[in-house]
Order: C-alpha cells, then sequence, then structure tokens
DNA sequence: CAACATATATTGCCGATCAATCTATCCGCA
DNA sequence: TGCGGATAGATTGATCGGCAATATATGTTG
C-alpha cells in the first residue's frame, strides 16, 4: 500500500470524514510532506470502498456545500495495523543497518 | 520511493552487493515478505544508476557466473536516512491514532 | 468584485512494480 | 547420467496507483 492510501485509512481512525477533511487531516498526519489531489483521493476512496476497507456512510449538504462521509471497516482498521507494522518493522530494520554503519566513523 | 526501491538502499549499506545478494538481502531484511522479482531490481538499479544514489562498481567472475557490484553513493546514503525518517514519521503517526482509538475499547 | 477556501469530480499520463519468460552455470541427488 | 534447484543476469508486457490539470459550484474575505 502507498504512502497517500496509507494516510487515508490512517485519516479515518477517528471517525467519520468527508473528502476534503481527509486531506486537510492527511496533511497534518505529515507535517504537511503529502498534500492529497483530488484525482488521487477520490480514486483512492473508490478503490478502498471497492475492497471493503472504508465505506461511504451519508451524504449532507452544509452551507449548500455537498459532503460526502467516509467511514473506515472493520477490516479497514485490521489492514491499517498490519500495514503500521510493516512500516515500523521497515524503518526499523533500516535504522538498524544505519546504526551500525554510523559507529564507524568515530 | 516505494518499498522494494528501499530495500535495495538499505541492502547497500553494509557494503556493494550483486544482484542476487540484494535479493537475498532484501528477503532477509524485510523477514521474507518482500521476495525482489528480477524486473523490479534490474529496473531499481538503472534507475538508481541514473539519479546517482547507487553507482556500478566492478564485475567479477565467479565460478563462470557473472557479478555485477553495486555500491550506495554519499547521496544515496543521505536519502536513505531521509526515507528512513520518513517511514518513522508515518508509523509514529498511525500509531498514535491507533493507541488513541483502542482504550475506548475498555 | 476578485481572490481564496471549501468541496466534489473527471481525464490522461507516467513511474514503479509485477508476472512471465529467457539464457546459462554449478551443485547435489537419485 | 541426468534432473531439479540454486545461483546469476536480462527483457517484455501488463497493471496499478498517484500526479497534473481541469471543471463545476458555493461561501468567505479583502
Amino acid at each position: 500500500m502507498r504512502e497517500p492510501t496509507f494516510l487515508v485509512l490512517t485519516a479515518l481512525t477517528d471517525g467519520p470524514k468527508h473528502g476534503y477533511g481527509i486531506i486537510r487531516d492527511v496533511a497534518e498526519l505529515s507535517d504537511g510532506r503529502v498534500k492529497l489531489l483530488p484525482g488521487t483521493l477520490y480514486a483512492a476512496l473508490d478503490r478502498l470502498v471497492a475492497q471493503g476497507l472504508v465505506e461511504h456512510v451519508r451524504d449532507d449538504v452544509i452551507d449548500g456545500r455537498m459532503r460526502r462521509y467516509y467511514s473506515l471497516t472493520g477490516n479497514g482498521l485490521r489492514v491499517l495495523q498490519a500495514e503500521t507494522a510493516r512500516l515500523r518493522q521497515l524503518a526499523g530494520a533500516a535504522e538498524a543497518r544505519l546504526r551500525a554503519l554510523k559507529p564507524r566513523l568515530t
């Protein structure tokens, strides 16, 4: 799973959000590094819904603007936990190698 | 940067390796999760060389089999460190969200 | 009234990976 | 002796996900 998709799932852990809300939350979660583009977000949401990791819960109209809300499914949460563990393992393996390298420079 | 490419760079931190050696090391680094396919590896190596993150250091012939060695460049090391920090941040952000979620279940 | 933020949506392109296949050598086992 | 498996490198075509660009529409701010 790629970074934008991972961040979409992460953004949905603390409750349902609509598209633009996800864009804002993802920017915050990534310290401003990842600014989701509409093409990326909506394609990712469609894909995640098709995979059963996210579901479309309701539509609201706030001040004349449409808001389409999405929520993480139980399976989506499990997949996110597995992906997080994968990232942790990956970062850990690289850090171990880098730590083993640096002491040689002293 | 994607996972296979990241693992190729990580595999090269402890010294030059040839293609098949990288494949073995990446499998080990990822606890058997990532089995690099030839198409992925050689495309990644060509790309990394073109980007100056990896260099082709020498060719050996061992027992009649060709071995093409690649090494991490100084810039490659810096990029790997930055990518590792990114992964760490990403995993950390997701873990914080998941930790905030779980206590609600108690 | 212009610019900007909010909000969703579509289209075409491209980069990276995957799947499959190929060639070739060496080693162990039956 | 021959067969499979491990070693070693390479190519091709397909697919998937993200990016760039653009479009529509409303609300807010200067």
